[in-house]
DNA sequence: GATGATTTGTACGTATGTATA
DNA sequence: ATATACATACGTACAAATCAT
């Protein structure tokens, strides 16, 4: 217990102290909702009117969107929502499936037992989910089932990586699960990494999570190509 | 044709530096030089006067230093210098393995051939360097050898990461080639990840990556516990 | 291509919260 | 414990750069 007030374990809420936190949370929110789309530009003094204080909050949220790579900000010209590259994405989905494997071949190694059972239990949360179909709840439950294995790793900083990197991809996999029968492959995909998991195969669950994220980018792809891409 | 006056060859449009940016470079260069130790208060104002501005771009270079992992900011309190728990650096340094790793392991797959020779040349400059026991250059040339791996990954985004793990670990490895034969034992570490690279073998890529460097933080873990802690 | 409008960058004053006597 | 000192958080004014006409 040798926390000699360095570094923090707090990945989780903290009294909303000060507006240009709030600022930079608002913000965030927007974009992985798809409310400020890849490639807006973000107004400062519009941001500032909206949410009622000066620029200085404003600006300050901005530069820290800019650091989690979700903004794109150039000297003396407005800040923009990031649109990656085709490339760039698959660059991101790529490491993304190296950061998550990472973690799963660490929990299957460094889970406790307590820690086992509640990755066991939020899966078998997810099977009446997925019967109902109830795209929403899958989500936020999908959301735990990762986060469980990410703190199963017993490593921060591959926490801290893999949270920011599924941050800065949530933009492009808020319509992963729209596609049809896709839960139920998830859930499927979820159990073959469990198994691994519990059976504290490291190398079966690195193939078993790589799977189950490229699977995730390929329905992206889908999708987007679906769409008929809007210009620039 | 009128290339905006100037003959040059536009190689990199050079970004206007704004005074933000000067402090951050600045300071993220004194955090990893050691002059701004881990665990030292930043005070706003002092450097302000130090560097000849306003306390406004200090405080957004702050910012982006505390979201780079380079310092600690907790709302009306002082920055502080990070100042990582000993657990927390061994899970960087895991985590710094890993991507170093995969970037070996892309680079034996992807590199160019002229990439190729960009590696081969860098490492041989090395040799010299080794038997002039220059520890001043090799931490350079050292540099240039990682760095050409990680873009022979070609994977922008490992490339990120990786760059800024590194950054976030120099404070921390800074004395790594002050053991004596330490030069000479990476250059024949480099010896095997380049054979590996060049061969194509992106498995014993990484098991020479991953080796190469565990081993720096070996050397580092060696070198702080010979120096009696200073207290906090 | 020059000029005015708009937006970002910086300085500075004041408010607010934290630490200390 | 209250008060005082002090550092950060925020707002506002102005300068500088970009853009739009």
């Amino acid at each position: 217990m040798s926390n000699s007030g360095s570094t923090e374990i707090d990945a989780i809420p903290r009294p909303k102290t000060t507006r240009a936190e709030g600022v930079r949370q608002r913000l965030a929110d927007e974009i992985a909702e798809g409310l400020l789309a890849p490639g807006m530009a973000i107004d400062e003094t519009e941001v500032a009117l909206r949410f009622g204080v000066s620029r200085t909050p404003v600006r300050e949220a901005i530069r820290d969107l800019a650091a989690m790579g979700l903004v794109l900000t150039r000297p003396h010209r407005s800040a923009l929502v990031t649109r990656p590259s085709p490339e760039h994405l698959r660059d991101m989905f790529e490491v993304m499936a190296e950061l998550e494997s990472s973690c799963a071949a660490h929990a299957a190694k460094r889970m406790t037992p307590s820690e086992r059972n509640d990755l066991v239990s939020v899966h078998e949360d997810m099977a009446s989910i997925v019967q109902d179909n109830d795209t929403q709840r899958y989500r936020a439950v999908n959301e735990q089932f990762h986060g469980a294995i990410y703190l199963g790793s017993h490593n921060e900083y591959l926490v801290e990586l893999t949270l920011a990197t599924r941050k800065r991809l949530s933009p492009f996999r808020r319509a992963q699960f729209q596609s049809t029968g896709r839960l139920a492959r998830s859930y499927a995909e979820h159990d073959a990494i469990l198994t691994a998991i519990l059976r504290g195969e490291a190398d079966a669950a690195v193939a078993a999570m790589r799977n189950h994220i490229l699977v995730v980018e390929n329905t992206y792809d889908r999708l987007v190509e679906s769409r008929h891409d809007q210009p620039k």
